[in-house]
DNA sequence: CTGAAAGCGCTTACAG
DNA sequence: CTGAAAGCGCTTACAG
């Protein structure tokens, strides 16, 4: 490709500006919509023609523009990330999720906290999508698991996936996280230790998950011969503070649990601060197992043993399904809950008051 | 506004599609050049031209195509956020802010996490910008202290807003945090508690908060007639592990402090950990005072004294620098950061083996 | 497999 | 204070 000196009409000028399609059409000797089928992967180009193509956009480091791409387009080139979750660590690890999905393919994410409560709940969620025109959205427990949102998204014609413990759409619109197999982790771990008394506090029931750890939970009891008798089971909100309250009532019972599972690591955490005004041991009075893995679980004292949950994974994934890609799923166990095992469980000190239930 | 029956080409008809500026203009009798006048707050219009538009504008529930406006304004109407500060906590709670501060403006955020010893970071870091062509970008520390990233934006005409605890630009580019004041707090109170013997646990010199904070530490110290001798100041990095590691050298000091400044919660929750280890009580043994206020704060056992950092309303700031309000700051105090006293700070128990220094 | 025309919904000069 | 024209950089039908 020669620069002519300065012949302003020459058609193989380079351009000092951004390049554009024109640009590139004008170098390549096509017509801009040829350009335009290369950019859009169009099997309809004879591979030398998108050879010489692909060769003037690499050299002039032409990009197209999205704004102008999407205003032709009819949607954005923009993703959005819809949550209610208040855990900074659960947003955080989904944006970078979301964000390794999308890198290079020229789409930008956008995020939208929200409200199910608010009575202006939907029509925000509907103006956002619309006012940009989003290309697709990515909901995130507990308003992935509303289904007016859902039915605002198909209404509207808006691309989504929905982020949940276990399906509640079409497959297309899924990505399951399936928190109870990690319910069920929590409790093997428990039982293999030789705990037999053992307490659970759930999360709220606006999410789904509390519902799922629970039962898996449960199940897995079941299946070792142990029972969750309902005096153990108690209502929790996943926060600090309903850990600390809810731990306190556990622990204050005739007959104390040797364990309990906090179907979160917030939750669990409060156990902790429950049991230590209560004068008890952890893990020797007590074993605690939390859910998430979060930072907190590491910090806190003793470090918790907890079911680590993959959360970047999964958003790398659920955008991967926005975007059409066909699931990139290497490693299909690297996305499902795990257990790991810190210093807040050990098997109990005391045994023969008798199991409950 | 009647509307006509079924004549396709009444002008006063309302479309069933999305609205445009073409439809506007038709149904309030007017040049769209007008009513781009009136979206764009140009003041030359008259008034009752204007109200008769916006009553249109309003009628139909009209809303400008960002795409449409970006791509003939030559700007995208979204704003960036550039961040490298791990903290999810941090994160979550600028972009909340940011998202506070361009409500109802049309804008939109979209996130960039970057690594500013990552090789292609510039590069990174103008491809997001450029490929969107950004309205502007809000950076915050330590990326916002970095020089070669505040000159690209001048580079390539970005607006930006440095967010930073003291000044590193002209003050259209600046958000100060002030984080010295935070320090000087910090000292205060201890003081305030009659310790004398201090030690200091720093952030990376790589984020210049370490100093500030360090700075304002030490002056209010001074003016109190005390000093921080350089035996007792060590290097963290902002981390727990490092929080653990210094505040464990810290302990094992022949005269041990009965006072340690933290820079961050991050850290000052490793030295509670390293103080267990060596069987301290806290606070009877040792006082420990962090930074930030994130949720961590409250969950570690004691509860930390720490200094709240306003990271919302900074955020709130920023965008509002951004897009050229002016500076909404009712309670300029309210972006400040302040003392919060909870359970790891008292008197020290010990008196009289003398201040070092 | 490739192209000329029209259009997406706005804004920027330029007139008046 | 208001408007007609041209254009931002792409894509969608529609031809060939």
């Amino acid at each position: 490709m020669n620069k002519a000196p300065r012949a302003q009409d020459d058609a193989s000028e380079i351009p000092r500006r951004r390049p554009t399609i024109n640009d590139i059409a004008r170098l390549a000797g096509v017509s801009k919509k040829t350009v335009s089928r290369v950019i859009n992967a169009s099997p309809f180009v004879r591979s030398d023609t998108r050879e010489r193509i692909e060769a003037v956009i690499a050299e002039l480091g032409y990009a197209p523009d999205p704004q102008a791409r999407g205003l032709a387009y009819g949607r954005a080139f923009l993703i959005g990330l819809v949550y209610d979750n208040p855990n900074p660590q659960y947003v955080v690890n989904m944006q970078l999720g979301l964000l390794d999905g999308m890198r290079g393919s020229g789409f930008e994410l956008v995020v939208h906290p929200c409200d199910r409560n608010s009575p202006t709940f939907l029509d925000d969620l509907r103006a956002f999508i619309e006012r940009q025109r989003l290309f697709g959205v990515v909901l995130t427990p507990s308003v992935s698991e509303d289904e007016r949102a859902a039915k605002l998204m198909a209404d509207i014609g808006c691309a989504y996936v929905r982020v949940a413990s276990v399906s509640l759409d079409t497959p297309e619109h899924m990505i399951e996280t399936r928190d109870r197999l990690g319910g069920r982790e929590a409790a093997r771990h428990l039982a293999d230790l030789g705990h037999t008394r053992i307490g659970f506090i759930s999360g709220p029931p606006t999410f789904r998950s509390s519902y799922e750890r629970r039962s898996g939970f449960e199940e897995a009891l079941n299946e070792r011969g142990l029972t969750l008798p309902k005096a153990y089971v108690l209502e929790g909100g996943y926060t600090f503070e309903s850990g600390i309250e809810r731990g306190r009532e556990l622990l204050q019972l005739e007959q104390r649990p040797t364990a309990i599972f906090a179907a979160n690591d917030e939750m669990a955490a409060g156990v902790l601060q429950a049991a230590r005004q209560l004068g008890l041991s952890i893990p020797e009075d007590l074993s605690v197992v939390g859910f998430d893995d979060f930072q907190i679980a590491s910090r806190v004292w003793p470090a918790l043993t907890t079911i680590r949950t993959p959360t970047r994974e999964i958003g790398r994934l659920a955008v991967g399904r926005l975007l059409g890609l066909e699931d990139d799923d290497r490693d299909p166990k690297s996305r499902l809950p795990s257990l790991v095992v810190r210093d807040s469980t050990a098997a109990p000190k005391t045994q023969g008051f008798g199991a409950s239930g």
